[in-house]
DNA sequence: TTTGCACTTGTGTGCGCAAACAATGTTAAA
DNA sequence: TTTAACATTGTTTGCGCACACAAGTGCAAA
């Protein structure tokens, strides 16, 4: 392969000194023509590929890393998120590369304004934004592009921010094969029962309801008389108000086999049901999380659908890396894979991947 | 976080000078009792992590990693494993890794023997094996222990070898998915066609066996009725004869309306389908190789179940790596994820992951 | 007391690179 | 012709570490 060639080889094969090498190479001022030309010969003849490690060393720099994310206690997504990403700044220590975390209250355009604000007074090396509204979100990530600060969207996909990049499931696709997999077990059914987790009367996040449009699509395509009945729980009630809601609709609803939701609490059902011995109806649900993993092997949870937060952390960190510290290209649109679980396979899921 | 800590920083700390400090990590003689006392004192106030660059830098040591592997002509699996084994090197670069492909024909214990004798001849710094004969292999994975050459595992478990670490997919386990699977969309078959491609009237590999295990494992258990016909395919013939024998066996068999193989080429039949226009027959398989994903896409296949060959080959270096370059310590089991692959989600499928 | 030896400790060099610095040569103004 | 200003080039330093080497210490034998 191509053996370890130095500046210090280019600078000898084209009769010039290293400095010389490195202006060139570094597109630095005050070099002659024929200076040029000489090293460029050679660069052209050799494949030089710096060493990055000594380079890094030398340029002895740091970088800061924000990441803009939803306030949030105890959900797993959002945990792992930062978990990817603390251990992608773990492995690129040597780098001096640090992530900062900032939280903004959801649906709350003010805080997501002040909270970019003050990133951004900060001079960070890169951003993530977990975006919240386009307009708003647009006006600060305008302001990034103004001072050429490089920044990653993680969870919705809006290209008209022109973001670096890309990470996030599509969530569209995504309801759709949930629907595809849910009637493999579930043809026979005239209905399905569709759980909501919500605040307010709103569901959690733009994702869940673009799963349910995806969802809808494909039953209005492939079983256009299955009813869809929803139920709508309110979130963070005790688990005796969920029992008394859940009777109130079992019984209201005495045909009901199947169920589904876009969020990732299927478990509030999922455990529901191996409490009250109910083994003819089960859920199908988002995320990997240990609640639900009991309830798919124990058989109240059909299938989960996993949607890597943990990589999505990681990866975005990475391609920040990559492209400021590493200065290499990257994929600008990356859609996270769309991975089926069930009690057979659930053993092998890695959240990690790598 | 812990600020860069230098070892001069710790000399400083400790009162003596660097090269005191350096003998007591790497756990060189001649160091006093007072001098290594006030040295650790400090270190285990601090937590000093070595700038791994700079040491790698100073190191300037070369390593070779070798993968002993079967003998294969344009098989995607073993093709992914060597792409994916080439971009951990590539990765590493810097570090002066560097990896050599040695392969053995397949079921020649000659073959293997010589391959691997040269293989430990050239004093290795680390060796991946996809084993072949368990006392074969053991010969000469003992001589590495021997010389203490680690080894990593690929694709054949074998807990008596005592590797480094292992990466593969549980067959069994995978076939028995394979069947819950298939099952979702056959349930009402009274039989099933098993798809097995054989040279000398053999299948080609051990994981193929498993996974025929694990699948007729499930069945045995939850379809005992559900008849399995087998059609046996050689290997390598052209396809006007795969079309005479895939013609007879649907003459003799109409009723059969789903078919599985353990091995990577579904698209045979899945191809056959698609020309003969017939559309309600069905195959499931393994390997997400372009010809598959056509089948899939055009509905010929149903299912996939993927390998990622291509990150088990990444792995397998990326451990040899990090246990030898950087010392760290490694997972001793790795099992692949079994991931269904279908129509509505393949567009998502990576074979990198990260 | 001196010499030799073993043990202990400190200093210097190089890994490959970036960037500051010093030393040229080149041109134009005085 | 001299000088200053500038453009171009080469040399040196330091990043953090590993390791070769030099220097120092104590101790016992001569």
């Amino acid at each position: 392969m191509s053996q370890k060639i130095r500046i210090k080889d280019i600078a000898e094969k084209a009769g010039v000194s290293v400095g010389t090498v490195d202006r060139i190479i570094h597109n630095r001022p005050n070099v002659s023509a024929s200076a040029r030309a000489k090293v460029e010969k050679v660069l052209k003849e050799i494949n030089y590929q710096p060493n990055m490690y000594a380079s890094a060393l030398a340029y002895n720099k740091s970088y800061t890393f924000h990441i803009i994310m939803p306030k949030h206690e105890n959900e797993a997504y959002w945990q792992e998120i930062e978990e990817g990403a603390r251990k992608a700044c773990d492995q690129r220590r040597d780098f001096h590369v640090e992530v900062m975390f900032n939280h903004y209250a959801r649906f709350d355009e003010n805080s997501f304004s002040s909270v970019f604000s003050q990133v951004i007074e900060s001079d960070p090396s890169g951003v993530i934004v977990i975006p919240s509204e386009l307009d708003t979100t647009k006006k600060y990530t305008d302001l990034l592009h103004q001072r050429d600060i490089p920044f990653v969207l993680l969870d919705s996909y809006m290209p008209d921010l022109e973001p670096l990049s890309f990470y996030g499931q599509d969530s569209f696709r995504s309801g759709y094969f949930a629907a595809r997999m849910l009637m493999l077990i579930a043809k026979e059914d005239k209905e399905i029962m569709l759980m909501r987790l919500v605040k307010n009367g709103k569901v959690a996040s733009k994702q869940q309801e673009n799963r349910e449009v995806g969802f809808r699509h494909y039953m209005n395509e492939h079983f256009p008389d299955t009813k869809i009945v929803n139920l709508e729980l309110p979130m963070d009630l005790n688990r005796q108000s969920y029992d008394d809601m859940l009777d109130k609709f079992f019984n209201d609803n005495p045909n009901t086999r199947h169920c589904i939701t876009m969020c990732s609490k299927a478990h509030i059902v999922g455990d529901y049901l191996l409490r009250k011995g109910i083994s003819n109806v089960q859920i199908m649900g988002y995320d990997m999380v240990s609640k639900n993993a009991h309830c798919l092997r124990e058989g109240t949870i059909s299938f989960l659908i996993a949607q890597h937060a943990y990589v999505q952390g990681y990866s975005c960190i990475d391609t920040l890396f990559r492209a400021i510290v590493l200065k290499q290209p990257v994929e600008p649109v990356n859609y996270m894979p769309i991975e089926l679980l069930t009690k057979e396979n659930v053993d092998f899921y890695h959240r990690e991947m790598i």
